[in-house]
RNA sequence: GCACGGGUGGCGGAGCGGUCAAUCGCAUCAGACUGUAAAUCUGACGCCCUAUGGGCUACGAAGGUUCAAAUCCUUCCCCGUGCA
């Protein structure tokens, strides 16, 4: 009962400002020098829940072209930020070049800081394929917590027993998928490929002080007028605010909500605690190999193992 | 100098005799995660312990009143405002 074996990746994951995107670039160089196993080229695909859109590129901190170094990338500008774009678009878009790059022998190199996206494609979870229903959730959200819940309870004991019951937004979507089907069953995931998963995570205080200074650099690249761009290209504030973090804060800046130094020191802030948050997400993963900074000089030899396997 | 107002846990800010180690917000730490994931949500948060309980130190400082004080009184020290 031997099964065919799974496909060869590499994952670069690590929390904001960590350094993923350079290294991810410098792996694609390597395999492509060294033509290791067959592998004679390499792709890196994006796993970044904002980097999806177009026009987010200062504060969504996206690869420049220069940046690439003529490595071609996916999963990014593949949405407008006018629309929702969830873990399943990114799921099937990314699955689709991922069969795309098998079929050219090119080694998919997949980076990114969205955890959930990551392991929507790596452990290929079975999602349930019940569509946002808008109308509903506008239904719904009118009720309180409580009820929700005591809703939840009666169409699906089971799903409620594991859910957090104070999560209204979870609470929604459980509906959301009961009105179309009788019960939600466990979530479904099974390993997708054989993986090389490195992780980078700097020490707090070089990752603190790294996150500061792009903070900067992205005020003088022109964050601002970014943003101010996007709202006059269609983008209400409140969308914008939406998608957190530099678009949250800037939205609040230009409307006058809070001012320039509240929306650097808040910002600031609420980055170090997202790399806490990504962090919390892959700590769970136990096959992840942590490097302290991107340096290809710690992995190579990893990486050469890996594809000689 | 006089008159008011105020000094509370890392910060902001409640409490104004007992149910107060002290509401709440922020920060911090830890965690969850079934189509919004940069989102959403949870827990811990004075110190110590044999920890759904016990002990110790605490509300500017020092005294005092009381069975009992962050809460009342006295003095002192600081801060803000008004009058000199």
């Amino acid at each position: 009962m031997s099964q065919p074996p799974l496909p060869k990746a590499i994952i670069v994951l690590g929390p904001t400002a960590s350094g993923k995107s350079d290294l991810a670039v410098d792996i694609a160089l390597f395999i492509k020098k060294h033509h290791i196993l067959g592998f004679s080229n390499a792709a890196v695909i994006s796993a970044d829940s904002r980097q999806v859109y177009k026009g987010f590129n200062i504060g969504a901190g996206k690869i420049t072209h220069t940046e690439m170094r003529g490595i071609p990338h996916y999963g990014l500008d593949i949405a407008s930020p006018k629309r929702r774009f969830t873990v399943s678009q990114y799921q099937r878009y990314t699955n689709k070049i991922l069969s795309h790059l098998t079929k050219q022998h090119t080694l998919p190199i997949i980076c990114g800081g969205t955890g959930l996206y990551i392991d929507s494609v790596l452990y290929n979870y079975v999602l349930p394929k019940v569509k946002p229903n808008l109308a509903l959730r506008e239904k719904l959200e009118k009720l309180s917590t409580e009820k929700l819940f005591l809703l939840l309870i009666k169409k699906d004991p089971t799903r409620a027993r594991t859910i957090d019951k104070h999560n209204r937004r979870r609470l929604i979507r459980a509906l959301e998928i009961l009105h179309e089907q009788k019960t939600i069953s466990p979530l479904e995931k099974s390993l997708a490929f054989n993986a090389l998963i490195i992780g980078i995570n700097p020490t707090q205080q070089i990752l603190y002080t790294k996150i500061h200074a792009r903070l900067l650099k992205r005020l003088h690249a022109g964050m601002i007028a970014e943003v101010k761009k996007l709202h006059a290209g269609g983008l209400s504030y409140a969308r914008l605010e939406s998608f957190g973090l530099e678009y949250k804060y800037v939205a609040q800046f230009l409307q006058g909500k809070i001012s320039k130094q509240e929306m650097i020191a808040q910002l600031e802030q609420e980055i170090k605690k997202y790399t806490k948050r990504q962090m919390t997400w892959f700590k769970r993963n136990e096959g992840i190999q942590w490097i302290n900074q991107a340096n290809i000089g710690l992995i190579k030899k990893n990486l050469i193992t890996f594809l000689n396997k």
